[in-house]
DNA sequence: CGTTTGGTTGACCAAGTTCAATCAGAGTGG
DNA sequence: CCACTCTGATTGAACTTGGTCAACCAAACG
């Protein structure tokens, strides 16, 4: 099994366990794969796009630009990650995707998703789920912009993309490896990158994180879960397991 | 047919001509509907939250509260909108749901509404769609929020509302009956009150909307459509039609 | 090496917030 | 019918957060 499909599977492990069967059906989808270089885009007429991309290894995300050139980045997705879903139902251009590392990916034709979901119900599920998911995200992004101040959403996006990390089995509580750039922060937070650099500086001045050479090393969680307003149960893991990751 | 039923109908036969069983099907679900009081909320711990709210008639939204008190509207619920249906996939903590008006709502099962997919899956795929067009409203916040001035995002929330309006046969193209306080567009645009004052203070003064009174009424709308970069595209509404509703 | 990309810093500026009043209309009790 | 109250709208003045402009730096890469 590749780390790829690995990544899927940890992932759906946290809704239900899959059988033998389910398991084979899931690395079938997967098997149609391509590996894509790192910051290159794939805009709404590309023919990648009329189908569903999941993500089996490296960091992209997807984003809409607005006519005066100003990006905003949606969400930043991870290697478990479905992009596209929601253009199986709506007809109208759906987001654009970016590569932020070389990225492999699969890519599944909506009539081939649907039809796993008749015969598989449970990975049809397992599906809506994580586009639910998805949606809380986006969600909370939107909190994040409209309530935070500067420093919790940054605080806010690095503890989420950690809890995120640690749900594919990577990373771990006092840290990770981080692809992104103070710009990609900055588009994903309704920032500038010079305004990110400052509440990085202020962040590591205050010993609550460091972000350097593509790494965030966590030095006082809890602290920085506080002035994120941080409570990660709007990543779907119930209050319990959000308690045995943070210990409170 | 009561004018709820008929939001609801007239949304769906946007996406596809439901038949007479489907219809009936779609009456069934409505009936076990309910009246709700003006300016009430629906917490998460609610027993009506259980379950998934269909908005028939009146308005209302979707909300998340920071632990500070601050409260993010993520979207205003028009009839015909779903609330909750998220909460069928995630066990996490959904939103809050509040009114703005009465409202008569019907409040349906998970498992009802699952059940009918099963046995009508053209009922299930507008359920999918009509969640899909609220998770793209929400993007689009997300980025009115991360990349939009106040007065963009004022303007665009307006144009938005008119949009899905005519979309359940209610306002028309100059203007329709808009309940909301500028508190609750502030809560949404993630302003603050006082703000929203002075931004619809210029709006009004440039000649390009006057929202008074419950009222919004458009004085020039495709200037409007300029400061907001407004396209309706992501209203799924193909650009066709966007085309005939706004004649460009 | 030179060039490019991303990070860092400072001085200044502007959009939007905060604080503090005032005002208008709707409902309520006397 | 009239005070009283409550909610939402409106405005001004001072202030803050984050943006803009303009450098400069450091690592990576051809």
């Amino acid at each position: 099994m590749t780390i790829g499909e690995g990544a899927l599977l940890t992932k759906i492990s946290r809704h239900f366990s899959p059988s033998a069967s389910e398991i084979a059906e899931i690395k079938k989808l997967l098997g149609n794969h391509h590996e894509y270089a790192a910051r290159i885009e794939l805009l709404e007429d590309s023919e990648v796009l009329k189908a569903v991309l999941i993500l089996n290894s490296g960091w992209g995300y997807s984003f809409r630009d607005l006519p005066n050139g100003l990006r905003q980045i949606i969400d930043f997705m991870i290697p478990g990650d479905f992009f596209g879903l929601r253009g199986i139902f709506l007809n109208g251009p759906s987001l654009g995707f970016a590569s932020i590392t070389a990225v492999d990916a699969a890519a599944v034709s909506p009539h081939s998703l649907l039809a796993v979901s008749r015969q598989w119900p449970r990975l049809g599920g397992a599906i809506l789920w994580s586009a639910s998911l998805q949606g809380s995200i986006a969600e909370e992004r939107l909190v994040a912009l409209g309530r935070r101040s500067a420093a919790g959403r940054v605080a806010h996006l690095l503890l989420e993309l950690s809890v995120r990390l640690e749900f594919i089995g990577q990373g771990s509580s006092s840290g990770f490896f981080c692809p992104l750039t103070q710009h990609d922060l900055a588009n994903a937070l309704g920032l500038t990158s010079i305004h990110v650099n400052r509440v990085l500086r202020r962040l590591r001045q205050l010993g609550l994180v460091v972000f350097r050479n593509s790494e965030v090393e966590f030095l006082d969680r809890s602290g920085l879960m506080d002035i994120a307003h941080f409570d990660a149960a709007y990543l779907g893991l119930g209050r319990e397991a959000s308690r045995k990751i943070f210990g409170r």
